[in-house]
DNA sequence: AGGAAATTGAAATTCATTTTCAATTAGACA
DNA sequence: TGTCTAATTGAAAATGAATTTCAATTTCCT
């Protein structure tokens, strides 16, 4: 059995171990450090979970009024390219980030009554997808893998 | 060895039987039948593949130049509400439209060079999403899986 | 410190999708 | 077949998330 949860939070190791990626990320590129991507990229990376551009926006704001949604938006996208951060997707067509490390890989349970979220990981159907793949002489390099449903809690108290 | 390959075009037989289905879903919810209407809902069944309401649009203009496109939008919105049409949304987030019935089920392949997509259909993959969703006491009701990656043809003359 | 290049944030733009509204049409019923 | 009401149509406007623009500011290399 293959399966199984994923992650409560992310630990202050790994935030510090990711800030550390970003920066040789920027400096690589010759991009620059900023107290501005800083503060995002903390924020981020506290939170958590399959946050939108907005919802983050939002938050940061409460701490700290000057810094714009934009620079919200370019940093998610930035830690999207260094490969800090997934970008998803779900059936309410909104763009949502968490963070991420390279090895990483999961699918999502999603509750369609209260929005939660559910990660999940099994080897056997990505092995079945590679051989499906194959089948029709395609290169797999990537996938999207979705279960809408009902959650515990909410099929429960129905 | 569940995995297959699907369809080629729509039977003229099934093109009927539709109609009929959506015949009387109209009548069923007070809905009227329009020449408009049948018109967008041919062209749909005969183009058949994942379409966008734009493409279908500019498709029917060719023929007939009065029907507007809030009309195609708003029959693939009634095709799909009446169990006729799949809608679907993949990585370039556009809606794309197919025509569905009610025992059809099936996932893609979607090429990243050429933007061809397969169908497949593999019920052991099925099998353990159900599994995966039991052990966290998740109901699934539906599931979106999309592999993206170079279909047969595009790998080949990289 | 000087200066080129990157960054920032507000505002404007894009673009698919969805809604509005006045004119037209379907179809139930007489 | 004519009447009437509710549904439909299509152009135009609105929506809203995502993205771009641009002038002012900041970073950081020399
Ligand atoms: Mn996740
Ligand atoms: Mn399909
Ligand atoms: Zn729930
Ligand atoms: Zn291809």
């Amino acid at each position: 059995m293959k399966t199984s949860g994923r992650r409560t939070t992310e630990g202050i190791k790994g935030i510090k171990q990711k800030k550390e990626k970003l920066k040789s990320f920027l400096k690589e590129k010759g991009l620059k450090s900023t107290r501005q991507r800083d503060l995002v990229v903390s924020e981020f990376l506290e939170m958590g979970e399959h946050v939108t551009a907005e919802e983050l926006y939002k938050e940061i704001s409460k701490k700290y009024s000057d810094i714009g949604f934009t620079t919200v938006y370019r940093t998610l996208k930035l830690l999207n390219k260094s490969g800090l951060a997934a970008e998803r997707v779900f059936a309410d067509n909104l763009t949502r980030y968490e963070p991420l490390s390279a090895e990483d890989h999961h699918d999502h349970l999603i509750c369609m009554k209260c929005g939660s979220i559910t990660e999940f990981q099994d080897l056997r159907i990505e092995r079945l997808q590679e051989r499906v793949a194959d089948e029709f002489g395609f290169v797999a390099v990537s996938h999207k893998m979705e279960l809408y449903g009902y959650c515990k809690k909410c099929k429960d108290n129905a």
